[in-house]
RNA sequence: GGGCACUUGGCGCAGUUGGUUAGCGCGUCGCGCUUACAUCGCGAAGGUCGUGGGUCCGAAUCCCUCAGUGCCCACCA
């Protein structure tokens, strides 16, 4: 007897261990990940039978490992793209790891440091080996962490950012800036990490507001009894000062200006000048100008052809063209000293307490120094154009759509890029003399195509590009994603993809960030080993709405772990209906009203189904299949068949059955190929993953 | 300083063009081991939809005010 034959072989709850590592071999031996090795289409495919349907990945950094946001970015991926490989498209989902310049050199830094050495004990070339060993020992730990999740990329094409072939699009792509003119060298005041000394682009930088002070210096003017006054949140910095400046409509230091004040500590004199950029409603509404370390005193003293003196080096102490007594101090210590010295001077008016943002390496979070150093930079005029455009036309769309006004703001308060670093692990600056790697970010701006072979014209760059859908986190929309659209278009005249997806960010449940040095993050490994990758999947899949974030809730995940022994147990009393092995048939004519019924629902669902999936709701889509399968299915349908046992029946419920698992299989990858391998199908396709996608 | 988002039963959230008794998951309380599932079924309690106005025959849903929360951008020393 089937009947019981089915009923001994399945357990009674759905267990994941025993099904995800084998289904997900299945899949990889099947080779179907890769659209080249894609079967035939059936007929309801055909009409997209040679269409692409391409995703890359956003590459994480060979320094990561899973998160949840990482799950939830992934989560979306597969659902899109398994359910258009289902609809016959040759789907690509490209994957591949970046080399996370700073990132990287510091984790080595860190393993170094626990041997007692730094990287200067090996060198250069002995350091830069060290870390491709380490790349070859870890880096590929987060796509491993992927294959748990049910990812379904094409692991034949994945790349890494200092592949060979990548870096050489690299060079390429530098060189042809270069010789258009576009990037130049130069010495200018750049933000500079002490920590990981060098140089870094202003969006590398994250401020954290800190209790400081406002202090007010008397400066004394000519030989007279007089002072001005300025207020500044930096004392020490005052050591570079090379002028007083004042607003050109302050009546108050009209007298003042074009005298010259005595800079004390020192035995300079500075000019007291007039400039719009000084605002009169600040501390005293006079201001101490230092060109070499703050970017709008970098900009007056340009226009008054005032010197820079640099007083603050490269470690972050300050330098010999400080006087003696302040040379090699650090930055905290010398302020300490110039306010007690200034105190004894009496030239310390008063102090008010100030809450200030401070800027912090995002890597190593040292404080960032504003410094002149000679750099590399990319103009962006040009290239701001084109970026702007592309999404303007609607050429590249976000969404939510509100996404464009935070790149396009971006786009039209863009500076030059700053692409040069002073660490050692990078593509090296192709330009004889420089020492200097670039920044992480512009080999990552060459992605969608540089990852497909770029610059030589391959047949993947001929079918796969430009991508689709790009789908990443709200954070790097500047840092990244504006990046490859400029880039795209000035490589291969085209945009990088159709589609900008920007997911929630994922909080705590009482919305904070999740993080691990806070103890705040949760592990959706951990999640996938207690409820099964497929029940994670589907727990944060409900959790998406239009929403900015999200506050995860484990409840989600347990719900998806119940639904998941649902559709197992639903399964199985289908199977136990079932005389044996069935004919599925294409389509149903029932006459029976409650046959009638779950039909009529199902094609329901499947439109509404749809409709969610081409607007990306995908917890609208969640929320419709689990109340279609549930209770319009199980609760109501299962219920009224157990009293019928007609033939028509037991079609509508393979029927039913196996459609869900088709509309299921993009959510719940694992749980619905198992079934759909064990259900007594005569004329079954094979895989799943490869079945239609059903139509209403 | 500018911008974006959020504020719905104990908790986390749906409610896309305004329209009959505002839904879901978890939790709570009853009753059920009925031959797929107790990781279940049936039923119940529980909501002035942040505040104050406005538009409308009618608003959680549109407009304005205010308040709280979170995030992003910004050169205020």
């Amino acid at each position: 007897m089937i009947k019981v034959k089915y009923m001994q072989e399945l357990p009674k709850s759905y267990d994941p261990k025993q099904v995800e590592g084998k289904i997900y071999g299945f899949w990889e031996k099947s080779g179907f990940f890769n659209p080249d090795k894609l079967p035939a289409p059936k007929d309801e495919q055909k009409k997209n039978r040679k269409k692409p349907y391409t995703i890359v990945i956003p590459p994480p950094n060979v320094t990561g490992s899973l998160h949840m946001g990482h799950a939830l970015q992934h989560t979306i991926h597969d659902i899109l793209i398994r359910r258009k490989r289902m609809q016959g498209f040759k789907t690509l989902w490209l994957p591949g790891t970046d080399h996370a310049g700073i990132a990287t050199q510091r984790a080595v830094e860190k393993e170094l440091k626990k041997e007692g050495k730094t990287k200067f004990d090996l060198g250069k070339e002995e350091f830069i080996k060290r870390v491709w060993q380490w790349k070859e020992t870890y880096g590929n730990k987060i796509l491993d962490q992927l294959k748990k999740l049910g990812s379904s990329c094409d692991w034949s094409r994945t790349r890494f950012t200092m592949d060979k072939e990548y870096s050489e699009a690299v060079n390429e792509a530098f060189m042809h800036y270069y010789k258009k003119g576009w990037i130049y060298r130069g010495k200018r005041v750049v933000n500079w990490c002490v920590g990981c000394r060098t140089s870094l682009s202003d969006l590398e930088i994250e401020f954290s507001e800190e209790k400081g002070h406002l202090w007010y210096i008397k400066y004394p003017v000519g030989d007279s009894e007089e002072f001005i006054v300025v207020a500044t949140t930096r004392p020490e910095t005052m050591l570079g000062d090379t002028a007083v400046a004042v607003n050109p409509k302050d009546e108050r230091y009209k007298n003042f200006v074009g005298k010259r004040a005595r800079l004390p500590l020192t035995n300079r004199e500075i000019p007291i000048i007039e400039d719009r950029l000084v605002d009169k409603g600040f501390g005293t509404g006079a201001v101490k100008v230092t060109p070499a370390h703050d970017l709008n005193d970098a900009e007056i003293g340009q226009r008054h052809s005032l010197e820079a003196i640099q007083v603050i080096d490269e470690r972050g102490r300050m330098s010999q063209n400080a006087p003696a007594p302040y040379q090699g101090l650090s930055v905290l210590e010398a302020r300490e000293k110039i306010v007690a010295d200034l105190r004894g001077l009496g030239l310390l008016e008063k102090i008010e307490d100030y809450l200030h943002q401070v800027p912090k390496c995002y890597r190593c979070n040292s404080t960032i120094e504003l410094i002149p150093s000679e750099q590399w930079f990319l103009k962006m005029g040009e290239l701001a154009k084109l970026a702007k455009n592309a999404v303007k036309s609607g050429k590249t769309k976000f969404a939510p759509k509100r996404w464009e006004k935070v790149y396009l703001d971006w786009m039209n308060n863009i500076k030059d890029w700053c692409i040069s670093r002073q660490i050692w692990w990078g593509h090296k600056i192709p330009v004889e003399g420089s020492e200097d790697v670039l920044d992480t970010w512009f080999s990552s701006a060459l992605w969608p195509f540089a990852a497909m072979g770029w610059p030589k014209n391959t047949d993947d760059l001929k079918n796969f590009y430009p991508t689709d859908t790009l789908c990443t986190a709200r954070d790097i929309i500047n840092l990244w994603v504006s990046r490859m659209i400029f880039s795209s278009l000035e490589f291969m005249k085209d945009v990088p993809f159709k589609t900008v997806l920007i997911h929630p960010t994922v909080l705590t449940r009482d919305g904070k960030r999740m993080s691990k040095s806070l103890g705040t993050g949760i592990d959706p490994l951990e999640l996938c080993e207690r409820y099964g990758a497929d029940a994670t999947r589907f727990g944060l899949t409900w959790h998406l709405t239009g929403n900015q974030d999200i506050r995860f809730i484990e409840d989600n995940i347990v719900m998806g772990k119940k639904f998941c022994n649902k559709i197992w147990n639903a399964s199985r009393f289908v199977m136990m209906q079932l005389p044996g092995e069935m004919e599925l048939p294409k389509k149903i004519s029932a006459k029976i009203p409650t046959n009638k019924e779950i039909i009529k629902a199902l094609e329901k669902t499947v439109a509404s189904l749809d409709k969610s999936l081409d607007s990306y709701e995908f917890g609208q889509a969640a929320r419709t299949l689990y109340n279609f399968f549930w209770h319009d299915f199980c609760d109501v349908y299962i219920e009224k068949a157990k009293n019928q046992s007609d033939e028509e029946t037991k079609k509508t419920l393979l029927y039913t059955l196996s459609a869900s698992l088709k509309m299921l299989h993009p959510f719940v990858p694992f749980i619905t190929e198992e079934i759909y391998q064990i259900l007594p199908i005569k004329n079954r396709g094979g895989i799943l993953m490869v079945e239609n996608w059903p139509k209403k």
